[in-house]
DNA sequence: ACTCTTATCGATACCAAATCTCAATAAGGA
DNA sequence: TCCTTATTGAGATTTGGTATCGATAAGAGT
């Protein structure tokens, strides 16, 4: 089944690009205001195959929905635990597996979970 | 609220211990081969409130669904992007972040994604 | 042991994120 | 321009998880 460049996935690209980790919802939500005639599907499908195609990164957090992200330099998330806010993290140091072991690794996620400053406070 | 101590959470996470990486789903399908009576409820909140205690691990994956794990000691997971097996990997280098961080970092979670030995093979 | 409070249970209804269906549309090769 | 078929948009459906509620039982106090 050959891919063809579409509108819409473009469309969905480059509102994941201003959005910051957003959920397919909110995605859609905020597409419906530029294309009012954009469907539900089309921006749920779209995310799905951005991320197959590696264009863009998916995320599941405890909140048990699915969020995305354009940036896939492979950087790091802090999920707060309280106000489940997440946060772009600079990577540190990268965990690696043995050389010589079995699998092909593709992509790494590295998610820590704790209480942002702001929520520390209460 | 103080918290007591039943039958059914022994029995939940009794079978987190024998079982790999289970669903919420797939512990309540394997228990009622032995305890018909269990409901579906008890067990999703019994997984809930054993992941808050901290005597399991709750993973996400972006297959959607919360995973249970009864192994707490902080190992990394591999995700077969073909046949979506999960395999404990054994930690290796761990990432930190800077000291002079703002978040009170109480769990991580790294997770590998690719493809594992089988699913190459094709 | 008995009683009392209330956390927990089991059944079921409910919710919402995500998927499926399908007729209409449009990408893009011939 | 024509044809094939991937993709769309609307709506129905699926499904993982949660909320409700009367019944049950944990466990502290007597």
């Amino acid at each position: 089944m050959k891919r063809r460049s579409t509108k819409q996935r473009e469309i969905v690209y480059d509102a994941l690009m201003r959005l910051y980790h957003p959920t397919a919802e909110e995605v859609y939500e905020y597409l419906r205001g530029e294309f009012p005639t954009i469907g539900r599907a089309t921006v749920f499908r779209n995310l799905a195959v951005l991320a197959e195609e590696g264009r863009i990164v998916k995320l599941f957090f405890p909140d048990e929905i699915a969020h995305y992200d354009a940036s896939i330099d492979g950087h790091y998330h802090f999920v707060c635990k309280q106000c489940s806010k997440i946060i772009d993290l600079q990577t540190t140091t990268r965990p690696t597996l043995p050389p010589d072991c079995d699998f092909e690794v593709e992509t790494q996620e590295v998610n820590f979970y704790g209480r942002c400053r702001e929520c520390q406070q209460v």
